[in-house]
DNA sequence: ATCAAAATTAAACAAACGTTTGATTTGACG
DNA sequence: CGTCAAATCAAACGTTTGTTTAATTTTGAT
């Protein structure tokens, strides 16, 4: 922790902050006094707190719009390059769930400066998935479904563990999480591709989940 | 509005308020005004700031519980069973946005006032579905699948459409919501159950995944 | 009409908020 | 060594925060 300069430092700190007490939740003394940074080293750095709000939506994005691009774009079909993007999604969100759970709690409120930078990239997002999802599912199956309802459904369903995760171990008490992050990305792309089977009759019995 | 009772007005301005800006973005003057309320009278009826938010969350998940209760129950297969909580959580969910979205953005939080609140309807589901749902799962088709992994896939696929919703008016600009509630709750349910079909040729399409 | 309980009010409280200022320290370069 | 810009600092700015108090009005039952 010592060895990230001031500035990441305070992102890190922010990070791990606003995700477990909102960004209007947290005090700018309380995250400088984590970040060992001194209070007036945010608005130097980062010109206000929405400033910083900003820089953490853009890193977030920014990774998860490149793993959009990697993952779905080729000639794969479209089957593989779904389970593909998938597993790097969920591994990416995994490793950075503090910044998800930021950019989901974050996503609904309307504030005037953040949110056109968030369409901003959701437009991005809507672009990639548009080309590249619904265009070959029109081709293929005939079915008609907007980029804007395929996106939000994706990464919802793929956030889903981590949005429920700080009540969820409330629930289960203290038998840790019965699901490794390997099992959960198994399960959401048998639930996307396939549904959930609720027949063992069909003549296509795909992959037991867990 | 003004037919309401105070304390009606107050949850009902606090809800509006909270899933446009945030528990901790609204101030109890900003709400006491839109309430046509004084001041003092939330702290009245309601103790404090977060005894709102609590009571909030209760009549949200008392619904929803409900919903669970009632159409996950019974004998029927649990294709139509499925099919039915989908159609009243998305409709419970779509007349009550502001709610869902209160519910969703403050589930991550730490609060431990509030934390174990929402365990303890959490709970409460859980049991609900592990009865109705991953139960008979197991014993039609094996899949071992816990409540705790079904319990937020559903809820957050089902919630995507609203969550997304602020966001998604500005990516697609004037030309309005494409998709209509109805054919956002066949898509849910389509999805769920029998997963994006990526062939028009059935047969035995289950790749490995990954 | 009376009276106690409930509802409503204006005013004030200390604490915390985001931001700014101006001075001081630091590190690299000529 | 001197210098300039970046970095860091303590202190204070004016607001706004959630909450409480005490007084007043309204209500409903006797």
């Amino acid at each position: 922790m010592k060895n990230l300069t001031p500035k990441e430092r305070i992102i890190q700190s922010a990070v791990y902050l606003f995700a477990r007490q909102g960004f209007d939740g947290t005090g700018l003394r309380e995250l400088a006094a984590r970040a060992e940074v001194n209070l007036a080293m945010i608005n130097y750095f980062f010109g206000s707190k929405k400033g910083l709000l900003k820089e953490i939506l853009d890193n977030f994005f920014e990774g998860y719009l490149a793993i959009a691009g990697k993952e779905l774009a080729g000639t794969d079909n479209l089957h593989t390059k779904l389970s593909r993007f998938i597993n790097s999604s969920v591994r990416y969100f995994d490793s950075g769930q503090d910044a998800l759970l930021v950019m989901i709690t974050e996503l609904p409120h309307d504030d005037p400066d953040i949110i056109e930078h968030k369409a901003t990239w959701a437009r991005q997002m809507a672009e990639v998935l548009e080309r590249e999802v619904c265009q070959p599912l029109k081709e293929k199956t005939g079915q008609l479904i907007p980029a804007t309802c395929i996106g939000p459904m994706l990464t919802s369903l793929m956030a889903s563990r981590f949005l429920f995760a700080p009540v969820l171990t409330r629930v289960r008490g203290e038998s840790g999480n019965p699901v490794d992050i390997h099992g959960y990305t198994e399960m959401i792309t048998s639930l996307f591709l396939q549904g959930i089977a609720t027949e063992n009759t069909t003549p296509n019995h795909c992959a037991k989940i867990q």
